[in-house]
DNA sequence: TTTTACATTTTTGAATGCAAAACTATCGAT
DNA sequence: ATCGATAGTTTTGCATTCAAAAATGTAAAA
């Protein structure tokens, strides 16, 4: 199994939740999972300590790492910026053929929305903002959006929406496929920011912060 | 010697230009150079190489990054949208005294652009930039910024300049000043965002760019 | 009963050792 | 002379081992 590989595996099975945010992560088992040694995984364990994903405790092991509402404000708030600069730049660089690709999938998105489908509504929402920061064309971009994202997932993804929020997301949606068909790349980007503010607002009222008591400041993503 | 302080000197050590983009990381040396052994010396490789210091080619060792022109484009775009993001939210929550400090630093910063000091120039205009980028009172904006910015460090604060750009630099950093002190967010943006474009234009033209051969794309930083 | 001191066990962090892969150098064939 | 194959060397990646730190458990004292 390739450095790469574990990484992934591991964080796969942080965002999923199998090993609960502030839980200690059970070395021993996860290497015996895996079929590695102590070593690759301790590696893998400081590239997702760098991430964020992972809190290092020295010589007391590591925990999946918890998010404070502060933590989640300034996650979102990232994400708000990281999204507007997508928007903008997919509106100077994205074709014809990605607008109508994005158009399709924001057509089934409805379509899941009327028959109240929350889930796959998220499936297909998720696809149209990644594909937003695909077509900007910037990769650096595109792995700050992922490990950012990757963060809030839950939060963002996971969250129940009453219906009027749902509604206005939808109308939202609506109004970011006609600003990037118009290609107004300042248009979409304000339309993106207020869409995320109004998801950041949904997802701390809820209170889906995981604690209040750990400082984590990771370093990279 | 700490996990991070390892992850650190050697990060130093790349940033010098010490080993240059595109060498082979001779392990071994720095091993006894750090005085540790291979095991803590590859965890923080692995690191950096997550936040695109370094490349990591399997069984084939690793390599200080090198950037293409196209890689340093996509940067100096990612750091434009964190510092235009930066400079709203600073405009929201900075204190006057902060204001003060930053503006002492600009005083300074002219003096040395009058004395034709372009070392002491330089370092006064990072000081303005990451202090505005702190008092955003984001440490994951933060992380973010300090990882992307460490990759064009030396681009940024090497290149030289015609007497005409920087005269043009000194008069974008009044205006920075100036929505600084009158909290104008949007107006603060623009401004940041024109610098760094005028800045990126200066680096592309100087041919800065370390190859064109190297399609490094990595996850997170 | 609670607390404190101490011994034991567990877990962590790093060094070493080992098999596999890649690189180098030599030699033979064209 | 150049190219390609092959033996030998080096380097990589990982498993294992070892020392130190932390956690746990036990027993004596307050």
């Amino acid at each position: 199994m390739l450095h790469e590989e574990v990484v992934g595996r591991i964080r796969a099975i942080l965002l999923d939740g199998e090993i609960p945010p502030g839980a200690r992560i059970p070395e021993r088992e996860l290497c015996e999972r895996l079929q590695i040694s102590r070593t690759p995984l301790r590696e893998a364990l400081k590239v997702l300590a760098a991430e964020g994903l992972v809190q290092l405790l020295p010589h007391r092991g590591s925990r999946a790492a918890k998010l404070t509402d502060k933590d989640m404000r300034d996650l979102f708030e990232v994400c708000q910026g990281l999204e507007a600069l997508a928007g903008e730049l997919a509106c100077e660089r994205i074709t014809d053929v990605e607008i109508d690709a994005i158009a399709a999938v924001h057509g089934d998105m409805v379509r899941h929305y009327r028959d109240g489908d929350l889930i796959q509504y998220y499936r297909g929402n998720r696809a149209i903002h990644e594909a937003i920061v695909t077509a900007a064309g910037n990769p650096v971009l595109a792995g700050l959006y992922t490990s950012v994202t990757a963060r809030i997932r839950r939060a963002r993804y996971v969250t129940p929406m009453t219906p009027e929020r749902w509604a206005l997301a939808v109308k939202e949606h609506d109004a970011i496929l006609n600003a990037l068909q118009r290609r107004d790349g300042v248009g979409l980007a304000h339309i993106l920011r207020a869409h995320l503010r109004h998801k950041r607002e949904e997802v701390l009222q809820a209170g889906f912060a995981e604690t209040e008591g750990n400082d984590l400041v990771p370093r990279i993503a």
